[in-house]
DNA sequence: ACAGTGTTTAACGAATGAGTTAAACACAAA
DNA sequence: TTTGTGTTTAACTCATTCGTTAAACACTGT
């Protein structure tokens, strides 16, 4: 008795390892099976088929990447108040697992039918969070800033730099990691600034 | 004689809107073929294996994706006057091919090792790049904002939209695929705006 | 009509992958 | 020891995939 949880959880950290590395068709039920150091048989003994076994690795990913942006979608807090939360919040978990976004995006991206489900399983009511954000334009947003624009630059700002890793590293860091990773800590601080910025000046009236 | 470049060109444009779509792992030279309405075999007649003809769509893609910001690099014009024009040329890019950053991005985020040789190709020199950057710093940049993090900032701010589409979509504008689009157009006169917000308020002194 | 070249196809071979089946192993309870 | 249950493995089947080979087709110049 007693699930045997440890290999269990042997099979999962490798599967994330590769999916998240090669996506789910460049890597074989073989490949899980020997990062794991166990035979191929017992992937479909715990998960019945290679289908199940990445939904399971998806879904976690996913459920490490989602919430952040639904939180503030549900938070009391105003925009101003939660953005350093956020970018500190959404930045940690990228130092944690920085192939997490480029993962998940292009599994939404190849199959973005996907969505609808997920947002249910989510728990997020997309149009109850946009009225909420309309309502609040009110307050520093007053003046035209659409508030889905802002959400848009916060995350853009946070999540991008992780999944433009080697690029930014390479380009722009001369290929030093550590200055990479250093970097991406100050932005921690550097966000929030930023955003309060064009938050208070009122970036409005385009056409 | 002549070389078929009709039929070239048919494979190329299936094997970039299925590679794209679904990863180089994910597609099948049948699959290309299908698409491209011809026989597998013409492929492997024109390209002589997979890895060449995903060579050959790599490239195209990866041309298309990083000009943008190595014209940047070598560019005599100050970072303020060349973003509005940077802005709108990688915007109007990602219009056009909404699916190349995540297309490049998973490409090399799998093979990172990549990098460095991809870079001669391009014929950027980093180093030579950065020490132009921090030359620049007497500017508005004058006060210790990296100018690292600014170009991070807005190619942040171009991209990311895109590559995360189907969530943006989804979630932020309530599966309304016209009205992300005119969103993301909109972003071509918000995001100058923005970044010369943040970079004539000297955004500095962290700790 | 024939030769030559470019283009297209059908058929084959070898390899890899997923999932099943049945058997071996470990070990605790009776 | 035997029984039972949970765990691990080896071996097999079936489908798919890549790349090659050799032959068919089209069309042009002689």
């Amino acid at each position: 008795m007693a699930l045997n949880t440890e290999t269990e959880q042997k099979i999962i950290s490798s599967a994330e390892k590769l999916f998240f590395q090669k996506g789910k068709a460049g890597t074989s039920m073989q490949d899980i099976a020997d990062d794991a150091g166990i035979n191929r048989t017992l992937l479909n003994y715990y998960f019945r088929s290679k289908d199940q076994l990445f939904e399971a690795v998806f879904k976690n990913a996913m459920s490490s990447f989602v919430p952040n942006l639904a939180s503030m979608l549900r938070s009391d807090m105003s925009f101003e108040a939660y953005v350093p939360f956020l970018v500190e919040t959404v930045i940690d978990a990228m130092l944690e697992n920085p192939q997490i976004p480029i993962f998940v995006l292009q599994e939404l991206s190849s199959n973005p039918e996907r969505m609808p489900q997920i947002i249910k399983e989510m728990g997020i009511d997309p149009s109850l969070a946009i009225e909420k954000m309309e309502g609040e334009s009110t307050g520093p947003l007053a003046g035209g800033t659409d508030p889905r624009q802002l959400i848009l630059n916060v995350l853009s700002l946070c999540i991008f730099p992780f999944a433009a890793r080697p690029v930014v590293t390479e380009i722009l860091f001369n290929g030093d990691n550590d200055l990479y990773i250093e970097s991406m800590k100050q932005r921690k601080h550097l966000l929030p600034k930023l955003v309060k910025e064009f938050m208070t000046k009122s970036t409005h009236d385009e056409n």
